[in-house]
DNA sequence: AGCACGATGCTCT
DNA sequence: GAGCATCGTGCTT
C-alpha cells in the first residue's frame, strides 16, 4: 500500500492530472476492496477558470475546492449522478482534478455486479461502481481510514498519453472550452502502430 | 460508429 | 427559474 502523500496534490493541477494516470483508486465498500487504474482525467484550475465550478467565488457546493489539497470534492449534476474529483494546490486556491475512467482491477466481479457490463469509462459511471455518492464528498484521500483513496501505480510513458478540450463544457466562453486539459490514456488495444 | 434527446433534481441567482 | 464537469436509449449512416 503506498498511498500518494499530500505533498502530490499540493503540485500545480495540470502536473497532478497528468501524474494521476496510472494511479490505482482504492475503495473499501463493505470490507471489500475494490480498485481501478485511472485512465482519464481532468483539471479544473481556478476562479479564473470559466470551466470550474469556482468561476463565480466559493459557495456551499464547492467548498472543498478551496480547503486544503488531497480531499475529495464529491458533486452531484444533472439531478442524478455523482463526479469525484482530487482537490489540488494549496488551500484558498480552487482547483481539482476530475477522475472520469478506471479500468477495474480489484472487486472486479463486485464492479461489473454494480454498474451492468462493467463499464467505469465515465465520471458518474465509476462513482456508481465504486459507491461514491454525497457522503463521499470532504473525504481525505491521504488516509485509508477514510475508505477512499489513491495509491501509486504503473507510471505511463508519454507515447501512451493523449490530451485534448475538457468534456461537456458546451456554454464556457473560449479558450477555457477548448484548452487541452484532459489526459487520457491510450488504450492498449489502439497502441499497435 | 455517431448523433440527438429526454430523464431528473440540486444549486445558485 | 435556469442551468448543468452525464448517461442510456433509440435512430440514422
Amino acid at each position: 500500500m503506498n498511498v500518494l502523500p499530500r505533498e502530490f496534490y499540493a503540485q500545480p493541477t495540470l502536473t497532478v492530472a497528468r501524474q494521476l494516470l496510472g494511479a490505482r483508486l482504492v475503495r473499501l465498500l463493505d470490507g471489500q476492496r475494490l480498485a481501478g487504474l485511472i485512465t482519464e482525467t481532468e483539471a479544473y484550475i481556478g476562479e479564473e477558470d470559466q470551466g470550474c465550478h469556482a468561476r463565480s467565488g466559493r459557495t456551499r457546493r464547492n467548498a472543498v475546492m478551496y480547503g486544503p489539497p488531497g480531499y475529495a470534492y464529491v458533486y452531484f449534476t444533472y439531478g442524478m449522478h455523482w463526479c469525484l474529483n482530487a482537490v489540488t494546490e494549496a488551500e484558498g486556491r480552487p482547483a481539482a482534478v476530475l477522475i472520469r475512467a478506471i479500468e477495474p482491477v480489484e472487486g472486479v466481479e463486485i464492479i461489473a455486479a454494480r454498474r451492468r457490463g462493467g463499464d467505469t469509462r465515465g465520471p458518474a459511471k465509476l462513482t456508481q461502481a465504486l459507491g461514491i455518492t454525497g457522503t463521499e464528498n470532504g473525504l481525505d484521500l491521504c488516509d485509508p481510514a477514510s475508505g477512499l483513496w489513491i495509491e501509486a501505480g504503473e507510471p505511463v510513458a508519454d507515447e501512451r498519453v493523449r490530451r485534448g478540450p475538457r468534456i461537456g463544457l458546451y456554454t464556457v466562453p473560449e479558450p477555457w472550452k477548448s484548452l487541452p486539459w484532459r489526459f487520457l490514456v491510450v488504450p492498449e488495444e489502439k497502441m499497435i502502430k
